[in-house]
DNA sequence: CAAATTATTGGGAATGTTCCCAAAAAATGA
DNA sequence: TCATTTTTTGGGAACATTCCCAATAATTTG
């Protein structure tokens, strides 16, 4: 009993007969006579039979699994996208199986390296910040596995891609900004290594460009996304001798932690400074203020990311074309902008 | 090159060596020529070589996987537990295959299935709302595969759980709201099928006993937790014709909708009315007023139930005794229940 | 009722790896 | 140098399954 699991071999023998015909009794194949399909069906219920994945997967080399890699699953973005892409999978018959790297290129590539054995038949990923490197995931590519970015993304590789125009959504909330007569705009942006930031950073600089305001480098200050350093760089912008009238933080969790510092000094938000985030996080619309922000679709991210790995997946003879999915963001304006 | 994988017999062939020379080679096994090790190794990074876990796995029956099914993962909490077990997990060399039910018994059975399938060699559960069956965790008792249940347990099965002490939170909560002058104090619970929040009616009701207090019925509402209810349930109370003067809510995501609502009526938190929440999300801490909330030792769950496992997994040869593990709670007072 | 057809079943290969045991090669000792 | 020991290598079996092809059983047809 111990450490055996139940067999077609088991079922086989207690009916006398072949794996081959159990085999077919369980897999639904037409030419098995009615009572003998009966019979292995109910034989297997009773001895809690479950077909041993491990084998088939081996057998046909592959294994309906999909491996997610995220930097992290605190903030209310990454579940989100996971939940859509699973949602996709599981319609199409694929299980997921997600990593967890922790912003740390370390553990990305053991991730990268454990879904390889276990031979995963696809890969969505978003990589990490410190991720520079990306021939972990040109492994993939020459197996002939297929992978899709999503959210932040390697330009270099030509594979499917999905994002966000975080250009467009940049400059809107800094365009916003300087609509509510805001001049002084700080930018708390993200780490340079993700594309992501960087196009938020441009669409920040040129919508400074647009309307003529020039373009202060003490105000624009790059950093880890780690929490506490958001509040010291607020801090910091705060004690400038010409301090920022408002800020565009690189995301929701930067401009809330923002929120707390702006408040805990006595200020007035946003008559004496504004703050917009990015994405939407639901906790925006409960701060007080209500954050203003840049709203992604974000279960839209991972449907599309998953759809994007299951056309490859799906016609996997032809010549394939990678894609690339721009989803837009909308402005949402709430009290940490306007009264 | 297309569909298929470097194998060792490819690497064996390359090499004029048999599959159990490449095979000492890569396993470190101290049989193999130095120079021998050496080609092999090159070898094996030069063709891409990565081992097959299915056929390791098939062969040696055991998977280093460990299944973890959760309810959901939007709000905070699941993702934290996970992250703490798979910490732990991680650093036992197990790797960790995430299930999200959505709070659906169809699909938490799907997903133990597919655990099942996939020879998982052990299981963290949190059971859905719905789920008042237990027998498909009962298959993997009987196969030998350890269950440990977290947060949401089944009392009837005898494997090793993690809680807190619900009883005991919500007992302190309640009396806290008496204590600050509180008479008519309501309570928004979770669905009777689980057994925390049963635990927590059972708290508040003992603690409203203790100071004398008359239970009403019509005070005490179970509903499904989902939001939009929430909703409905408190305004349903705020329209009695006697209504309470406190409420505590069976968790933080109720308790901050129960804000809303009571914000948006113009009354004043806390002294119109006071609420009370339970788990201590980050969120809590940033609305207006912030949240009084019983905290629990998130992530300290996620550790123990995997420590649990790994205990069992560990010493499977003699007699395993289940254990129970129940970590203690904190009261977290903030402005809506006292200035 | 025999022949032909169809329905059902069985046998074996293949998947990629490890591990045991035997075989071969190299090293050691007298 | 030859026997003995030690090191290194090779050849299966085993894991659970599917799928192809052949074999057998059942059914139909003339």
């Amino acid at each position: 009993m111990k450490g055996h699991q139940t067999t077609i071999i088991d079922i086989a023998k207690a009916l006398n007969l072949s794996k081959s015909t159990v085999s077919r009794a369980l897999t639904g194949h037409p030419n098995v006579k009615v009572k003998t399909r009966e019979q292995v069906l109910a034989l297997a219920t009773q001895m809690d039979y479950q077909r041993n994945q491990l084998a088939i997967s081996l057998l046909t080399s592959q294994t309906k699994t999909i491996g997610i890699i995220v930097p992290e699953f605190l903030s209310f973005f990454f579940p989100k996208v996971i939940i859509g892409a699973q949602e996709v999978l599981a319609r199409a018959g694929y299980n997921v199986v997600i990593c967890h790297s922790n912003e740390s290129y370390e553990i990305e590539m053991a991730n990268t390296r454990g879904l390889l054995a276990s031979r995963v038949d696809g890969l969505l990923v978003s990589h990490t910040k410190e991720t520079r490197n990306f021939d972990h995931f040109r492994i993939f590519e020459r197996k002939g596995v297929p992978v899709v970015f999503f959210n932040r993304i390697c330009e270099d590789m030509a594979v499917s891609k999905v994002t966000v125009d975080d250009y467009d959504g940049a400059f809107r909330a800094v365009e916003h900004l300087i609509e509510t007569g805001k001049r002084r705009i700080a930018h708390l942006a993200g780490p340079d290594s993700l594309q992501n930031s960087r196009n938020r950073l441009n669409g920040y600089l040129d919508a400074l460009q647009k309307y003529g305001l020039p373009m202060d480098p003490s105000l624009i200050i790059s950093y880890d996304l780690t929490l506490d350093k958001a509040n010291i760089y607020v801090n910091h912008l705060l004690n400038l001798s010409q301090p920022p009238d408002a800020l565009f933080a690189i995301n929701d969790p930067t401009a809330i932690e923002a929120l707390q510092v702006i408040k805990a000094r006595g200020l007035k938000i946003p008559d004496d400074i504004a703050v917009v985030g990015f994405s939407d996080d639901p906790i925006s619309a409960l701060v007080e203020p209500g954050l203003t922000t840049v709203a992604q679709p974000v279960t839209e991210i991972g449907e599309q990311a998953a759809r994007l790995l299951l056309n490859q997946l799906q016609n996997e003879d032809d010549r394939f074309e990678p894609e690339t999915v721009v989803l837009s963001t909308q402005l949402i304006v709430r009290g940490s902008t306007k009264r």
